[in-house]
DNA sequence: CCGGATCCGGGTTGATACTG
DNA sequence: CAGTATCAACCCGGATCCGG
């Protein structure tokens, strides 16, 4: 294995998790609890199969994720994080955020599947009265429906659908990204196409500005907004 | 250039970090303001000359970093960090965290630079006795000293001198370390060979856990350690 | 000495084909 | 479905050289 021999917490982090595809692999496994093979392999297009099966095995002897061989009548292997694994997602998430400023040019040919969502959401989501009684929202922009749960100054967000949701959100993921970290008006969204089913107040209770989406609104803490090469 | 095409934060975080020898230069500048060419170049051993010279130029159309052109008599270009590039410290330090445990385990033949005791004093050093008179720490375990300053529940860690400094610890970066992350008495510290000059107590400000060097004790916030591939 | 550029051998990655 | 095998292309590390 190649490492950079330095007695350093962030080079022996790069030795574990540094190499191409990587952090990916760990980001689609903190979004979908357990992920068989052909899961990753879908959510990484341009992913060799050798280098996929190639990186688990890495990430597996490093103890950032297990291969549990499942249940004998149909063996189906599955990846989970460890709990060391899991560890990695405040440095993930701190990644996407520097990153996100760069998804509002528009993107030639990149992919945004709908699970991505989850990890912006739950970086840009609060809960912005504490005080009162608990809400759920249910989006659906793709193949994997997301639940968000707001309570008590707490935001949950995860796959999934609650049960007698307070709202149903439905529209293309790029769409909802934006009318949930403020950078969108509910009505621009409609108009897009956002089908909104429900109490349409519960957003501003996880939303901040809902209706000033500023011209150039940086989804950044501060800096200016990098060129792409 | 080579990218992920996913319309994703951390996918687009990589597109322009995500390089072998990236973060590191990052680290480097985030830690001494700005840097010669030479000055990466021996903080990284290993790295090809012609490859820091492509990062460089990498990191500098990514608005990462900008090269200065020193003054006309002698001109020697300076690199440095913008805005942008320093809105990384974040999660390079949330890296940093996650890979500490693994600096506990005997490093074969790991280098261990002085000046990058900077990112993990930030990480781990706390003002733990905040109504107190602001207290200045200079540390030296190699080539570059480092200051810390402790004032009103803040803690300041830079390269360089604190003048008139209620102590002056110098010792070998590891066991510096290990000292002011409270994995080390003071007391140890010293049979290694630690000079302590001036008052002993100002650690106590700084260093939760000064005599109570748990035998197991672990950097990370949660979860087991990993093992090393 | 500083700041690279150039060349080369070897390792890594990407694409595709193939197998249990 | 879950990989392995193969191979071309590219990237990386090390050495050398070269203009200020």
């Amino acid at each position: 294995m190649r490492t950079y021999k330095q007695a350093c917490g962030l080079a022996k982090t790069l030795d574990l998790v540094g190499d191409r595809w990587s952090l990916l692999i760990v980001r689609e496994l903190l979004i979908r609890d357990a992920c068989r093979y052909t899961d990753i392999r879908k959510s990484l297009p341009g992913i060799a199969t050798n280098l996929l099966a190639l990186r688990l095995r890495e990430l597996e002897s490093a103890g950032i994720l297990v291969r549990e061989a499942a249940a004998p009548p149909i063996a189906t292997p599955l990846f989970r994080l460890t709990d060391r694994g899991r560890a990695l997602e405040k440095a993930v998430l701190e990644l996407g955020r520097w990153g996100s400023p760069l998804l509002t040019t528009p993107s030639r040919g990149d992919k945004l599947q709908a699970h991505w969502l989850v990890l912006p959401l739950k970086l840009y989501l609060r809960d912005l009265k504490p005080q009162e009684p608990k809400i759920l929202i249910n989006l659906r922009a793709g193949a994997d429906p997301i639940a968000i749960e707001a309570s008590a100054g707490n935001i949950a967000v995860r796959l999934g659908v609650s049960e007698h949701p307070d709202a149903l959100v439905k529209g293309k993921p790029e769409t909802l990204l934006r009318l949930f970290t403020g950078r969108m008006s509910l009505g621009a969204a409609l108009a897009e196409g956002v089908q909104w089913e429900g109490n349409r107040e519960v957003l501003r209770r996880v939303v901040g500005t809902v209706d000033a989406p500023a011209p150039g609104a940086n989804l950044m803490d501060s800096g200016a907004a990098g060129g792409v090469s």
